[in-house]
DNA sequence: CGGAATACATCATATCACGAAGTATTCGGT
DNA sequence: ACCGAATACTTCGTGATATGATGTATTCCG
């Protein structure tokens, strides 16, 4: 998918992939894999950010004599899932105009 | 509208605002003004990646004494707007996995 | 006469996705 | 027992990009 596109999507997608449960960074590519791609870099820089804006906690656990970060996600963060539903409204808005047939008279 | 999901937008935005005949900067801003809001540097900035792109072509002509550059839609512009649409299927996609109301069980 | 509108341009800044590279452990196969 | 793949997280540099600030110059309207 075009990377600028992208942009607008992955906060959202990491939040919607732990927002059923705790999850791992590891995992959460996994698990979004089937509907979006991203990288390890990525997908931890977006971590960091998510928890610096509140939307998400972590809690650091040793699983197998290994560290593992679990991030949970927040009210803050799930009412973000909600504001992203509320402005997908002006992006179809967006894309009616892009798609449109004919023009502006 | 927040930054990250405008920067999907724009460029096929201002494509759109041009594919059924030829306008120039000022007036692009205010036949997308209802659609979505930009500044004039960030037009400026994108008609000169489209150019370089070869997504439209640009003739200045003077109109009441002031210079004006006028833009044209190419070919390849107009393909640019086919693979957004085409791309809007997994834009969906993801949509859809967001906001789904229960979890990956 | 003056301010708003028209019209385009440049620069610095902040945000962000990503590849590359690194560290360290566990697990499966031979 | 050995080794490569998988697991798991981290840091750094780079390139793309939207935007505000600022500048220049002309026209239009009250």
């Amino acid at each position: 998918m075009d990377i600028q596109l992208k942009r607008g999507l992955l906060d959202v997608c990491v939040l919607a992939a732990i927002k059923d449960g705790e999850s791992y960074g590891y995992r959460i590519i996994k698990d979004l894999k089937p509907c979006i791609e991203l990288s390890e870099s990525t997908l931890y820089t977006i971590l960091k950010r998510l928890e610096a804006a509140g939307s998400l906690t972590v809690r650091s656990d040793e699983h197998n004599g290994r560290l593992r970060k679990y991030y949970r996600i927040t009210a803050s963060g799930l009412r973000r899932i909600e504001d992203f539903k509320t402005e997908w409204k002006e992006v179809i808005s967006v894309y009616d105009f892009v798609t449109r047939e004919d023009g502006h008279e």
